[in-house]
This record gives structure tokens, C-alpha cells and sequence, in this order.
DNA sequence: AATATCTTGCAGTCG
DNA sequence: GCAAGATATT
């Protein structure tokens, strides 16, 4: 057998790393260093060498993007389609899993996935009903909490309470979180995880099953296992499978969703005869851009070590752009983009990238002025615009009666004169009796709702019951089409007369061509196949899908750097290098917070491969509100050798602005006096009162007063004439 | 009960 | 600057 083209194309380390007895193996890579290649190499080399079966290997990757690529790969390479592969994202496999083994994991046959925004709502919804004051019981602080216990792999029960009464009010809140999602069949992402890797505690039988089968591990992306992850892939592998693992310690940039770096030196210990092989050859960037990456990370303490080098060219400078203000950097970035492709380059060669999605509308903005076409990854992502999330939550309720959560978000919708009051009734009565609210809706509350409303109540149940019998025998396109038609959701979107009403019945017209071209998942595994809606609600929730269509066309690509991880672009722009916004304020306050955020900056840096620029704005509008920063501390932390600074031209017209770096008055309009915060004011009609908050400038002016008998109002102030006192 | 308008909080990153 | 939720209006 002809092997040249699995050995030839790689250097020494990755060639080690690739024909590595089948042993445990770590492998250490660097930034551009070819990790996907040693990953997509190894598995032909397995099954074309080693003789080892497809059907035993288990691929796992974190993004749908990377799943989706090592696939690519390994169909060309061992010119076979890779059907026979278990190729996914751990929550992709973990549902999988759950899905052939619903019931041994203790879950309803049609348990549905619930996403973070879900989540959120249950979560409100949830501490509302406890009767807990949501400010100092915050859902979003109640969602962190839940999803971090789950990613450390905590039960309730396991939780230490002693002396902490938070913690206890938290795991209460755990508690009935857990319970309602039970009830109602749903799971959300770290609950994947989880029952995946009770599913193995608890059933050793199909452990067993499993571990037979799977004898080699590979494992992309190590640096962003979490425990849970951790312990599902080293039960898995026990004693006699094979885990082959690549990952990179300066990429460790998702702590905050619980991964842990330490999980790649756990492993040299777990494994005493790992083989380690560090890959240090990068083939992508330009030694000026390693230089400053390696420079950057230097500044971090806890390391493995590892140092990028290439025998490529300097290249070019990385160049610095101070910008007065947020559309200043827009500009400045658009423009050399603009040169870019006056010189012959395509627009998908270069990335703008940022710490926060919010900072995309600028560019966004400008790009659309020059008309240059671009495309945003994350952000609102298909799936999750609320059409579309109000027509997959009928496809749901047909699956599920019980999906409480679907049932809320369509029973009035388009309405139907099923109200908040009505809703409440059913709700109170559903949870008395511990039943689902379809339950609760078909007793009619237990007869407690009045004629009208149990006949709109009624209504509806005939509605999704009708529903599901005209669509039994048709196709997933078909149903989509049916449901979104006959539900009534695309006649209440079409005499919506608001602006974006149009796109939203665009969008469900989307959905349908998205459910008629649906794959049932590309490894159409032998055994028990998913029903097809099943599947592709299961689709929806865990790929969301991008966030606008046109894929093919040659446009200019924004992201976070987070997404950003993994690509490669000629000309990279990150903005926003400013001391708040990158390194992030909020990870400031954690030990360890600080070094990620460098991570991040170093896997920003390492995207590039021929040029580089990076700006920050003095000014930047956040909130509303302006705000202003200093130069983030990355930049100082590049060998001043490598920069260039570019001035602003003269031209560009500085933004009037006053001066003061922490502006906190306004200027009264003709009267020589300026409104401060707290200043004392006197209105005509309202009387006395203080100045709380102001917002914008001239005669658009406006200023919040707190008066002492008329409670706070805003007040424009040219037509207030407020009275200084 | 449905719709229009105002207020509030937000924006840290993913599956 | 925007979207969701709260409040006001019909």
C-alpha cells in the first residue's frame, strides 16, 4: 500500500506524532504548527497502516466548524467517505449518546435541547415564581452558577452549603431548575455533558459496549476540555483505548466557560507512558508576526513552554492606528481594505477581528456605506432569531407536548385571546398537580378558566393536535412548510407592517429551505436512526447556524477573536486595543484572567499570516455613553522593532469634543452655566429636584431630574428652561 | 386583550 | 444603539 501521501507532506515532529505506536500520545501545538493535519493524518494512518477499523475511532472537536473540517480532510485523504467515523463536537456526540440510550440515561424519549437563551427565560421565570427578588437573584448570575456547578460535574446534592447561605439560595434555585427541565424533557448544554458521562457511570454495560468499540481517542483542541469532558473521555478510554490528544496551552481561551488547562498535565500523569511531541514549526505567519505573538505570551508565568519559529520571511511591519473615536478605527480598517483589494487581493483574505460582538456594528456600518460585501460570524445566529425560534417551538410541541417552554412562546402567538391571565391560571394549575401545561390546557385548568378563554384554550390544543396528523405522513420540508403556513405564524408576520417584518418572513421561508436540504447528520450511523425532526430541532439547537446566508461570496470576514480561533487570514485588523475592553475590565477582577485574555491577544496575533494591523480608539461610544481609555498593555508588550505606528491624517475631522476627559456636565443652552450631576434645578411645573443622568449634547440635550414631588423625568433641555440652583 | 410607547439594562467570549 | 420588558393607551 502506498503511504507516501500520509507521511510525505509532514515534518519530523508531526511525522513522529503521526506514526506513533498506539500508545497514549500528547501532542503540544503550537499556533500553525499543523495540528489539524497530524489529527486528519493520524486517522489514515490508522486505518490505512495500522489496519484499524473506522468504525473503532472516535474524533472529538469543539466547534461544528472544526468537526466539519477534520471530515473534509479525512474524505480526501483516504479518498472514503467517513460515515463509518464517530467525527463531532463533544455536545454533538453527548446528544448522540443520549438520543440511542434515552431511556438508560433517564430521559424521555423526545427530550428536547434547550439553548442558552432558554435557559435565561426558564431561569426568570423560575426565580419569579420562588418569589425571589431578581436584582439580588440575578437569572443571568443563577445561569453562571447553574452551568458552572454542571461543568464541574455537580449535582445539587453535591454541593457544600455549610455557612454560605447564597450558595444555598443558589442550589434551591439548582434544584427547581433541574426538576422543571425534568418535567418537561429539555436539556441544556453543560446537562448534555453531564448525563453522557452519568450515562457511563450508570450503565456499564453499555460502557462496556463503547469502550469495545472505541479503542482510539483523538482529541482536538485538549487545552478546552472541561471536567465533565475530561472524565467522559478517560472513562471511556479506560484501560484499553488508545487517546490521542492535541492541544495547545497558550490557546486555553475558555476558562470562563469551566475549561481547564490543567486537564493536559492530569493527563501525563494518568498515563505515565504518554509520549509527549512538541510541534514548534509554524507554516503560516511571517517570523515579524511570531515574534510579536511569541513576545506577548513570554509575559505569561504558567506555561508549558514552547517557542514558534519559521524559516519563512520577515514580511512586513505590524502596524499601530491610534483612531480619535470608534468610526475613526472603522474607517482607517475599511480603507486598507479597500487597498487590499485595489491590489488584486480577495476580501475573504482578510478578518477584523474584536474582543466583543458589539464593537462589529461600526465596521459594519462602514463597510455598508463603501459597499463592500462582509460577513459576520456569531452574533444573532439564524436559529436564534425569535421567528424562527417561534416556528421551531410549534415543530417542538409536536414532538413534545410537555415542552412547556414551546407552549408558552406559541399558545398566544399570533394571538388568539389566550392572555396573561389565562396563561397564569394554567400554569398555577399545572404546577399544583405537577403536570405539564399542555396537561394543565387540556382539563381546561381544571375547569377553572371561563367559557371564552377554554374555548381559545381549546382552540389551540386542536390546532397543534391538527398539525401533527396533516403532517405525519409528509417530509421535513413539507412539515415545516405546513406548520409555519397553518399555524397562522407567517400570515402574522406578513401584515406586521414593521420594518423588519419583511426579513422575518424571509427568515421562515429560510427555515424551509433549510429543513428540505437537511442531511440527517452526515454519519448516518448503522443502527436506530433519529426521526427526522428530531434530528433536525437537535441541528437547530446545537449548529444555530451562521449569521447571514451568502456564504460563497467573496466578502471581507468579522469575528470575535474567540471565533476567530482555529482560521487563518493574509490581513488581519483587530480593533479595540484598549486597556477595559481587551484586556476585558471584567477579567481583571479573577487570578489568571489577565493571562487569558493575553491567550486571547496571542491567538488574535497568530491568525495572520502576511499582514497585520492593530488600532484602538480614544474615544469609544459604549452603552450610549462615551467613554475613554488608554492603550491596552498587549501593545506595549510587543518588541517595539516590530511596530510601526501610523498617524492620523490632518484631514480627518477630529470629532468636536470638549476637552475634559471625564466629561460630567453639559453645557445650559445661551445661559453660560453648565448642568452637573447633582446640581440642584428648578423646573416651572415640577419644582425643585437634582440632576441624575444626562445624555447627548446641543439641542438634543436631555437631562434626567429626580424633583422632589414629581418623582425622576427626563427633560430636553432647550425646551426645559431649568432654572439653576 | 391587543397595540403603542416608554424605560431599562445591556455588551464577554461558545455549544 | 438596540431589544426586551414594563407601562400606557385604545
Amino acid at each position: 500500500m502506498d503511504v507516501t501521501p500520509i507521511i510525505d507532506p509532514l515534518n519530523d515532529a508531526q511525522r513522529e506524532a503521526v506514526t506513533a505506536p498506539q500508545e497514549p500520545v500528547l501532542v503540544v501545538a503550537g499556533a500553525g504548527s499543523g495540528k489539524t493535519r497530524v489529527l486528519v493524518h493520524r486517522m489514515a494512518w490508522l486505518v490505512e497502516v495500522e489496519g484499524v477499523s473506522p468504525h473503532g475511532i472516535l474524533a472529538v472537536t469543539f466547534t461544528n466548524k472544526a468537526a466539519a473540517e477534520m471530515r473534509g480532510r479525512v474524505e480526501e485523504l483516504l479518498k472514503m467517505p467517513v460515515s463509518n467515523f464517530w467525527v463531532g463536537t463533544f455536545h454533538g456526540l453527548a446528544h448522540r449518546l443520549l438520543r440511542r440510550h434515552a431511556e438508560a440515561a433517564g430521559l424521555p424519549p423526545g427530550f428536547q435541547i434547550l439553548d442558552s437563551q432558554d435557559q435565561l427565560r426558564l431561569i426568570k421565570r423560575i426565580v419569579r415564581d420562588m418569589e425571589l427578588d431578581d436584582s439580588t437573584w440575578s437569572p443571568k448570575e443563577v445561569q453562571w452558577f447553574i452551568n458552572g456547578e454542571k461543568d464541574e460535574g455537580r449535582r445539587p446534592d453535591h454541593i457544600d452549603t455549610r455557612n454560605d447561605q447564597t450558595r444555598a439560595m443558589m442550589v434551591r434555585i439548582y434544584r427547581v431548575y433541574q426538576d422543571m427541565c425534568d418535567q418537561n424533557g429539555l436539556v441544556d448544554f453543560a446537562e448534555l455533558l453531564l448525563r453522557a458521562h452519568e450515562l457511563w457511570l450508570n450503565n456499564p454495560d453499555i460502557l462496556d459496549q463503547y469502550r469495545r468499540r472505541f479503542r482510539h481517542l483523538l482529541v482536538d483542541e485538549f487545552q478546552d476540555t472541561n471536567s465533565v469532558q475530561y472524565a467522559w473521555l478517560r472513562v471511556l478510554a479506560g484501560q484499553t483505548g488508545t487517546l490521542f490528544a492535541v492541544g495547545d496551552d497558550d490557546q486555553s481561551i475558555y476558562r470562563w466557560r469551566g475549561a481547564r488547562v490543567e486537564n493536559m498535565f492530569a493527563l501525563k500523569k494518568e498515563f505515565p507512558n504518554m509520549r509527549e511531541i512538541k510541534l514548534e514549526q509554524n507554516y503560516r505567519s511571517t517570523s515579524t508576526i511570531l515574534n510579536a505573538a511569541n513576545s506577548i505570551i513570554a509575559h505569561n508565568s504558567e506555561r508549558l513552554g514552547k517557542n514558534l519559529w519559521t524559516d519563512g520571511h520577515d514580511g512586513d511591519s505590524i502596524r499601530l492606528y491610534s483612531a480619535y473615536n470608534e468610526r475613526d478605527e472603522a474607517e482607517f480598517v475599511v480603507a486598507r481594505i479597500e487597498e487590499w483589494v485595489n491590489d488584486g487581493n480577495l476580501r475573504a483574505e482578510s478578518a477584523v477581528l474584536y474582543r466583543s460582538n458589539a464593537q462589529s456594528r461600526v465596521f459594519e456600518e462602514m463597510l455598508l456605506a463603501k459597499q463592500i460585501p462582509y460577513r459576520v460570524y456569531g452574533g444573532l445566529r439564524f436559529f436564534e432569531r425569535a421567528e424562527i425560534k417561534d416556528a421551531l417551538a410549534y415543530l417542538r410541541l409536536l414532538e413534545n407536548r410537555a415542552d412547556d417552554a414551546s407552549f408558552e412562546r406559541v399558545v398566544n402567538l399570533p394571538t388568539r385571546g389566550i392572555g396573561a391571565k389565562t396563561v397564569s391560571v394554567i400554569r398555577e394549575y399545572a404546577s399544583a398537580n405537577a403536570m405539564s401545561l399542555w396537561q394543565s390546557a387540556t382539563t381546561a385548568a381544571g375547569g377553572q378558566l371561563s367559557a371564552r378563554a377554554a374555548g381559545a384554550v381549546q382552540r389551540f390544543l386542536a390546532l397543534i393536535e391538527q398539525l401533527d396528523q396533516d403532517t405525519a405522513e409528509l417530509d421535513l420540508g413539507e412539515v415545516v412548510d405546513h406548520v409555519i403556513a397553518h399555524s397562522g405564524l407567517l400570515e402574522h408576520f406578513r401584515k406586521d407592517r414593521g420594518e423588519q417584518a419583511e426579513t422575518r418572513v424571509e427568515n421562515l421561508e429560510e427555515l424551509v429551505n433549510a429543513a428540505q436540504s437537511f442531511d440527517p447528520d452526515t454519519a448516518a450511523d448503522d443502527e436506530d436512526e433519529m426521526p427526522p425532526l428530531a434530528s433536525f430541532l437537535a441541528h437547530a439547537a446545537l449548529e444555530a447556524g451562521e449569521g447571514q446566508a451568502d456564504k460563497w461570496e467573496d466578502c471581507v470576514q468579522l469575528m470575535t477573536l474567540h471565533s476567530a480561533k482555529g482560521l487563518e487570514f493574509p490581513l488581519v485588523f483587530i480593533g479595540g486595543m484598549e486597556e477595559g475592553l481587551f484586556p476585558h475590565k471584567r477579567s481583571l477582577n479573577d487570578p489568571g484572567g489577565l493571562e487569558e485574555e493575553r491567550r486571547l491577544c496571542y491567538v488574535g496575533i497568530t491568525r495572520a499570516m502576511r499582514k497585520l494591523y492593530l488600532s484602538h480608539a480614544e474615544q469609544r461610544r459604549m452603552h450610549g455613553v462615551d467613554n475613554y481609555a488608554q492603550v491596552s498593555r498587549f501593545v506595549s508588550e510587543l518588541p517595539a522593532e516590530c511596530i510601526e505606528e501610523i498617524r492620523p491624517n490632518i484631514r480627518v475631522s477630529r470629532p468636536a469634543f470638549d476637552g475634559g476627559r471625564a466629561r460630567n456636565s453639559i453645557r445650559v443652552k445661551d445661559s453660560g452655566g453648565d448642568v452637573r450631576l447633582g446640581q440642584r434645578v428648578r423646573h416651572g411645573k415640577f419644582g425643585e429636584g437634582v440632576v441624575l443622568n444626562y445624555e447627548g449634547s446641543g439641542a438634543h440635550a436631555r437631562v434626567q431630574v429626580n424633583f422632589e414631588s414629581a418623582g425622576t423625568k427626563w427633560l430636553v433641555m432647550s425646551y426645559a428652561n431649568l432654572e439653576l440652583m
